[in-house]
DNA sequence: CTGGATCCAACTTGATACTG
DNA sequence: CAGTATCAAGTTGGATCCAG
């Protein structure tokens, strides 16, 4: 997907179990896509015990870059995932908390994150014999 | 993360509600990036209901390239996700089908679809709020 | 039929410098 | 403090041609 123009290339309509799908504008691809990027998922996990201000965040994930700070939190924010802040301090602090929508979304993260937990031996052994030169 | 070479750009340990994270090694991550592409979780979905041939899958999803089916498969089998069974017919015939792991992750999956058409009219919904010219 | 190999355009991310 | 702008680099996905 172009985050740029919101254009996706062409999907069409597909059956899964039966019941078509339109892969023009297909839920799931839509919110995988928002919440797919590489720190969207991380942020609202950082955010569930309480809203956190931006240089706290940056602080708290260190390996982010301030672009994609600002960028991931404006994703966010727009998706509904996030709430944004502006306390009218000198100089201005911003704070970012989850919506309902995000607490929501959370839940499903959760059971995403637990079973990534859990599994994550197995693949690790599956990869490992499947790339053993045999 | 690089695909060819297994490595990850330096991550480093962060806290998630108090829990550390190991980023550079990172299970949600590492699930993330092996099902986040474009076509793995539909192919997923797709082989719900049981077994079905390269060709097809190749007819089911009209959009996919066959460069895409291809890596696709061989990244979820390699994964552990899906099974490959070769028949020795003339011309060859290939099947693909779950794994425990991969119907374990189908739960998963389903969860997070389910919760995207539940909640993908509330995203668009705030997303046209958010770039209303206001 | 089921792939492998190559080329290439688009998109994503990071580094860095600058601003109200 | 909380961003924006610009440039550089890496990845992904698609098109096409070839092979067992």
């Amino acid at each position: 997907m172009n985050k740029a123009t919101g254009k996706v290339k062409g999907r069409r309509a597909i059956l899964i179990g039966g019941v078509p799908m339109d892969m023009d504008n297909c839920p799931v691809r839509d919110v995988m896509d928002h919440i797919g990027g590489k720190w969207n998922s991380l942020m609202i996990l950082m955010l569930a015990d309480g809203p956190l201000r931006f240089s706290e965040l940056r602080r708290l994930i260190p390996d982010i870059s301030q672009r994609m700070l600002t960028q991931t939190l404006r994703d966010l924010q727009r998706d509904g995932y996030l709430s944004r802040t502006v306390y009218p301090t000198q100089p201005p602090s911003v704070e970012y908390g989850l919506t309902h929508l995000g607490r929501s979304f959370l839940a499903v993260l959760r059971l995403f994150v637990d079973w990534s937990v859990e599994n994550h031996e197995a693949i690790r052994k599956a990869r490992a014999e499947f790339d053993a030169p045999v």
